[in-house]
DNA sequence: GTGTGTGAAACCTTTCACAGCA
DNA sequence: TGCTGTGAAAGGTTTCACACAC
């Protein structure tokens, strides 16, 4: 393919991105930051991968799908890569956020640092009990679902992240797609639909646990 | 292979059990706990995958890694499956958990009943923090980190879930490996190593949202 | 007819190995 | 020398298609 000499070149790919390949270039990511922090200038593919149990060759190939980021003999500057992760996994810019269901689970997800760090801002809160309506938490105002349409527009609110009971969660899904909401993070313990216009990334976390039982029980390498 | 006429026989396979499979595996149970409160007697396995996003002829191959548990032209018993795949994952007896770390998101955890729905007991709390330990939260005192080997002693706790800040995380992981502990389930936001004898199972909040964005930004299928 | 269990084919992912560049 | 980018080989996973059982 033709090579621009000089720096490296981002690309949305062809759309064909594997699978496999987008969930680690998190991992990557997270560990790029790390050395940044540690003053890290350079990193190679083995230097990056073996922190994560992920092979040179793999790293390599994860990484060409968007570009070509790498110097020969040096390996790849950090800052730049770090930037260039950045930019594939969108988030050089800020995504408004809105949080569906104060319980909890909403409660601790409200007081985690994790996300604004990582360039998503929760900008709205909304629950269905009338009891938390009004309730002021972290500089926010709970709101009732029924303004979530009207917030959507005012503060261009994109993802959703669904922290509601099970019982609930598909009816408020599909409320926020018809909101124009195009992305929710799911913590509600239910398979959830929506239309191809949405895209939902679900995380139950007693499922984990099984997995991890799973894995206790049978001897499974977990890459170690 | 050899089939018994009568009931099927769960197995712990040959040890050989794809890794994708093992994933779906709790996917299946949890669908399967919903139609048995819903009063289904049987299910096929089209009828099982469907709402899972996932071909019948995959249900059964995972199926079939640890046994015989269909009847051709009726498909599987509900309740017999939904036990035999309790078996399978482990969860058809308790297991003692520790929960690391309360803070925000430890709390949350604290208060997330899906744990002991599926066989896992919060059987201790611990902090490094000396002005949370003595604190009673859910009927269980705070105890200091210097307790756990006593306590995994004591109360033949196998399972960790790690809620500390990232670097506390690889230390804390160390120690409750001497202790004796053979799982963790991470959510600390970094990469946590420990010898083969333990299993870790990582769950970065953040990480999500990022690919939760990723699949906005590109048209990802999420399989709807 | 319905629906499982399973070889074989198709597809996808990872590892290997090496040309080429600094 | 050190390291990337990438075809080709190896390994794993999913889908197909059908014999067999109820």
């Amino acid at each position: 393919m033709g090579r621009s000499s000089a720096s490296a070149r981002s690309a949305s790919s062809d759309g064909t991105t594997p699978k496999a390949t987008a969930g680690r270039l998190s991992l990557y990511l997270r560990q790029l930051e790390l050395l940044w922090t540690d003053g890290r200038e350079t990193v190679s593919s083995s230097q990056l991968g073996e922190s994560l149990g992920i092979t040179d060759a793999q790293v390599r190939k994860d990484l060409a799908y968007f570009g070509q980021f790498g110097y020969p003999g040096i390996g790849y500057r950090v800052a730049e890569l770090r930037d260039s992760l950045k930019s594939v996994l969108g988030t050089d810019r800020p995504w408004q956020t809105a949080l569906i269901g104060i319980g909890n689970l909403g409660r601790a997800l409200l007081g985690y640092g994790g996300f604004r760090e990582r360039g998503f801002v929760l900008a709205a809160l909304f629950d269905q009990d009338a009891a938390l309506v009004g309730k002021k938490l972290h500089g926010m105002t709970v709101q009732s679902l029924d303004e979530l349409e009207s917030m959507v527009a005012k503060r261009n609110l994109e993802l959703v992240i669904l922290a509601v009971p099970a019982q609930a969660a598909q009816q408020v899904a599909e409320r926020a797609e018809r909101a124009g909401i195009t992305g929710i993070l799911n913590f509600a313990p239910t398979e959830v639909k929506v239309g191809q216009g949405v895209k939902i990334v679900s995380v139950d976390l007693g499922l984990q646990l099984e997995q991890l039982a799973f894995q206790v029980r049978h001897g499974a390498d977990s890459g170690g």
